[in-house]
DNA sequence: GACGCGTGGCT
DNA sequence: TAGCCAAGCGT
């Protein structure tokens, strides 16, 4: 009689559940079929770094309707992309998705490379999704490691050694857990087991396929692996926009490729540190909304104080912008932040309107 | 290794 | 509710 290795043990369990209990996703290929597109496997990872499956779902369905293949990605304007990115956040993503299909395009005959370190070569391609591709598009073995992973495995071997110091460790184990066949899918299914049954918080342990296999379930707090270094504060910073109306326009800027917001249409706004009172963008009789937009980004919290005017037929402020239909302020792709801001001006425009 | 980088859902 | 968290990457 043969005795599995634990490794194998493990990897065998997943997959059985996996098999039954797979997560049927818009970007999987449907059971029993091997074609994943790794077309598709690729803007689904990207779409998905750091970004949930309920977020990145309308917007999968939207770019591939829009951009059935990587070459008609390539071939889009940068201001379409861009545009059909808004709202999903990590604009560096757009940007980079944009160059790789290009890269793909032009340097690789339309092809993507096939293996891990080809796909790593890519503009925002890390070591996850290059692993990933690989994995789940070309069915090589590849170790593949998120933050599902790196928690499932953290609690698998009772890892205690705190994040981010413990990654190399979790590497490890995580490579010894992934099997030769199937990696693809062992992957997926580590990422299904994090998503749904070994969370983050409230771990359900009593229905896990791996809970034979798991040190954490045996000490009296599972959930407390993987252990995480303390976080700093986040600080708050007050910001200023103008929203300038000229005859049923608004003026539009584009922010700076780099930094916060970086490549994306906006209102025209200060630096959002302390500024006291920054100057507008114009001279104008500025009426400023009453309640400030909040919004919370990664490493900071915001109050953007808003001011809107009208000006006339002859005014357009110095720097560089466009004059967007508010009528069609819907589609000019304003993230978040400043999309909050336009509902914010329109709704106290309808109530002086009642008033 | 640390930091900058969005957004929305959950507890 | 205020913080935590999510299929990370680039610098």
């Amino acid at each position: 009689m043969r005795v599995e290795g634990r490794a194998t043990k493990i990897a065998s369990d997943l997959l059985a559940h996996y098999d039954v209990h797979a997560r049927r996703l818009p970007w999987r290929a449907p059971p029993g079929s091997n074609a994943a597109d790794p077309y598709r496997v690729w803007l689904s990872e990207v779409m998905l770094q750091q970004t949930t499956v309920a977020a990145v779902g309308p917007y999968y369905a939207k770019f591939l309707a829009r951009w059935p293949t990587v070459a008609d990605l390539a071939a889009s304007a940068d201001a379409d992309l861009m545009a059909a990115w808004a709202g999903l956040g990590y604009y560096a993503r757009a940007r980079n998705l944009l160059a790789c299909a290009r890269a793909v395009a032009q340097d690789h005959g339309g092809v993507f490379p096939d293996t891990e370190d080809g796909l790593r070569a890519l503009p925002g391609v890390g070591a996850y999704t290059a692993a990933a591709v690989a994995a789940i598009a070309f069915g090589q073995r590849a170790v593949v490691v998120d933050a599902n992973v790196e928690r499932v495995v953290a609690r698998l071997f009772a890892i205690a050694t705190p994040l981010p110091a413990a990654r190399p460790v979790i590497r490890a184990a995580a490579d010894s857990i992934t099997p030769d066949a199937r990696a693809g899918d062992f992957a997926q299914a580590m990422m299904d087991l994090g998503a749904t049954i070994c969370t983050s918080r409230n771990p359900a342990c009593g229905i896990c396929p791996l809970r034979q296999d798991c040190a954490a379930v045996l000490t009296a707090d599972p959930a407390a692996y993987p252990v995480k270094a303390a976080k700093k504060a986040r600080p708050h910073r007050t910001g200023h926009g103008w929203w300038i109306e000229r005859d049923g326009h608004v003026w539009l800027v584009r922010r700076p490729d780099k930094g916060l917001l970086g490549g994306m249409r906006a209102l025209p706004s200060s630096d959002w540190g302390d500024a006291p009172d920054p100057t507008p963008p114009v001279a104008a009789r500025w009426t400023t909304i009453e309640t400030d937009v909040a919004h919370v980004f990664t490493h900071f919290s915001l109050a953007l104080r808003v001011h809107h005017a009208h000006v006339g037929p002859d005014v357009t402020p110095e720097d560089e912008g466009e004059w967007w239909p508010i009528d069609r302020i819907g589609e000019a792709g304003l993230p978040t932040l400043f999309a909050r801001a336009a509902d914010a001006v329109r709704k106290e425009r309808q109530a002086d309107a009642r008033n």
